[in-house]
RNA sequence: GCGCUGGUGGUCUAGUGGUAGGACAUGAGCUUCCCAAGCUCAUAGCCCGGGUUCAAUUCCCGGCCAGCGCACCA
């Protein structure tokens, strides 16, 4: 399987188990030197790609929220499990998907767990594994939210967030400010995100604490279409839902195809588009790339259209990123919960008069004139509009007001037939694509791991482009004497101040310096040596093909900016 | 969470009821060399807790961690 990869990453720093001294924490890993370094580069190609290219702006909300979020965005709920374990077999399952898949019951989700407890009971149900009772056995709690409290005591339960996602849609009403009140626009955030997972697998591919790089695009559904024009010659491997259920494989199809055939909805499409051309920029191989629609079964229940970008390491498919069409879920929830509106208002092009009759009561007479009635009096007016506004055709209306008739003018009532609307209220749909920035560097580190033989030598490289590489250049000089260290060392601080990440070695052969930089994926090495005292030149020695070139220390700087 | 397998320097590993040996890597020195050469020296290890025992890294129990399967997750 992996081993050798996870060897390297930690015997050379990308990244390993955290606190193993205290006997490790299960999902937890740190990034070392060259990891913290290939992350970085990562995500700032990331935030150049999706935030800065696109126009679109980035924030950077706490980990931690009060449950009133959590509640509203579903995730007290959807992240709760009810787990039923077996005493026979001791294999555990989804209490209420059991209730689902054995009664009439459809929402057990919904159900408290007494109530659940009493169905299974009451229907006899039994383990789907080895058939003993589940009858009086008992059914706990997962949350797989991280929980903690705000403040002393715990009348203020908070929770580490199981996605940066939320973090943007709680702030609509204000970040909508900042984008004037115009559709489409977008909003990223790059963090970390918990979840407190059953069981961590595979390295850093499933753990407790990972980051995401995440894009919420709001959008206008009725009036915003993305740029398909821009990308529909873009090719990307599709895995249909339809594909999925038949004998149906991935199939290259053209963006532009996708779309003309219904097959992918066009805002989605278009990230698969742009995204498809970023991973491949990072060195993904895109050989061993797809992308997998959602089947009906496995959507969430607000999302019509997901799709996944999934690779293949040691045979195993993962998920590097989600593309889902999130409609107007979560904004409406949040609208529903709070005290904000997660609305726009969407003017029209030309204001348009509308039948609505409405009354404005001249308050300044009403109040004098009626006391403390004043203000049923105007309810009831506005009452009469809306049901029989051909009564303020007479000079004067009569509303009743606690058994009294009161008769009012009906120019005090100042009733208007229309009204004039400028625009409406709408709900911004949302389209997001979700990237796992962990998986997406293990993923990188496995589609470049190269080993192969150098004169009898295994050699180790890691062929990462020299745009992500945690270093670009290596600086050596041939010996340690001569001078030629001094003039290394020299070299090496004037490409820093040229802004290149460089590392100085000169111990041992040189020969095994060019093969550490390999191991970390270092994609230059530059040798300082004798002819360096006389002309002024060195020694280029490029990773992959292990050629060497000779190039002026002049034009060293252009010679690797072109490069990278 | 359940099950299986495992846990010895930074890494890979040998071995043992009397507290450990190698290789690689790393550091210093010699060598001064364009792809892990050689020599000398050095640094560094038995996952944690309990039990059995005169004595446990080794045997037993529990835990932690890892890989895999189931389940869970996307």
């Amino acid at each position: 399987m992996s081993e050798p990869l996870t060897e390297l990453a930690k015997r050379r720093g990308f990244y390993f188990q955290s606190s193993d001294a205290y006997g490790g924490a299960s999902g937890f890993y740190t990034y070392g030197p060259q990891g913290a370094a290939l992350k970085r580069n990562v995500i700032d190609a990331w935030r150049e790609r999706f935030i800065t290219q696109e126009g679109h702006m980035e924030i950077d909300a706490p980990t931690v929220m009060g449950e009133p979020v959590f509640e509203a965005s579903g995730h007290l709920d959807t992240f709760d499990d009810m787990i039923i374990e077996c005493p026979a077999c001791e294999r555990s399952f989804r209490a209420d998907h059991l209730v689902e898949d054995e009664t009439t019951i459809e929402d057990a989700e919904a159900m408290s767990f007494e109530a659940i407890e009493e169905t299974i009971a009451e229907n006899e149900l039994s383990c789907p594994s080895c058939g003993n009772s589940l009858a009086d056995v008992a059914v706990s709690a997962f949350n797989l939210m991280f929980e903690t409290n705000i403040g002393p005591g715990s009348s203020a339960p908070g929770y580490l967030r199981p996605e940066t996602a939320q973090g943007i849609f709680v702030e609509f009403p204000q970040l909508k400010e900042y984008a004037r009140n115009q559709l489409p626009f977008g909003v990223a955030q790059v963090g970390r995100a918990y979840r407190n997972e059953i069981s961590p697998r595979r390295s850093i591919v499933r753990v407790r604490e990972f980051t995401q790089a995440e894009l919420e695009l709001f959008i206008d559904p009725e009036r915003d279409t993305p740029s398909i024009d821009r990308v529909q010659n873009v090719t990307v491997p599709l895995y249909s839902a339809t594909a999925q259920e038949g004998d149906g494989e991935v199939v290259r199809m053209t963006i532009g195809d996708a779309v003309e055939d219904e097959l992918v909805e066009e805002w989605i499409a278009y990230y698969l588009a742009i995204a498809a051309e970023w991973y491949e920029s990072v060195g993904i191989d895109m050989e061993r790339f797809r992308y997998r629609q959602h089947r009906p079964d496995e959507l969430s229940h607000y999302a019509s259209d997901t799709w996944d970008a999934e690779v293949s390491v040691d045979g195993n498919w993962i998920e590097l990123t989600g593309f889902a069409y999130r409609g107007a879920y979560d904004l409406t929830k949040h609208d529903d919960y709070s005290n904000e509106e997660y609305t726009i208002f969407r003017q029209y092009d030309e204001p348009v008069t509308v039948e609505e009759p409405s009354v404005d009561p001249e308050m300044s007479v009403l109040g004098p004139e009626y006391g403390s009635d004043a203000g049923k009096i105007a309810d009831e007016l506005a009452s009469l509009a809306e049901s029989d506004p051909d009564a303020f055709d007479a000079e004067s209306v009569t509303v009743t007001v606690d058994g009294d008739a009161y008769t009012i003018a009906t120019d005090v009532a100042n009733f208007s037939r229309t009204a004039t609307k400028n625009g409406e209220h709408i709900t911004p749909h949302v389209v997001e694509p979700s990237f796992g920035v962990d998986r997406l560097l293990y993923t990188i580190l496995a589609h470049n791991y190269r080993e192969d033989e150098v004169e009898g030598e295994r050699r180790r490289s890691l062929s990462l482009p020299s745009s992500i590489a945690p270093t670009t250049v290596g600086v050596f000089p041939l010996m340690t004497k001569d001078g030629l260290d001094d003039r290394a060392r020299e070299l090496a601080r004037k490409l820093r101040v040229a802004g290149f990440t460089v590392t100085y070695d000169d111990s041992g052969q040189i020969g095994r310096r060019y093969r550490r930089q390999d191991e970390i994926g270092t994609p230059f090495c530059v040798t300082v040596d004798h002819e360096s005292l006389e002309d002024d030149t060195v020694t280029v020695r490029e990773r992959d093909t292990m050629a060497q070139e000779r190039v002026p220390v002049d034009a060293l700087e252009d010679y690797l900016t072109e490069r990278t």
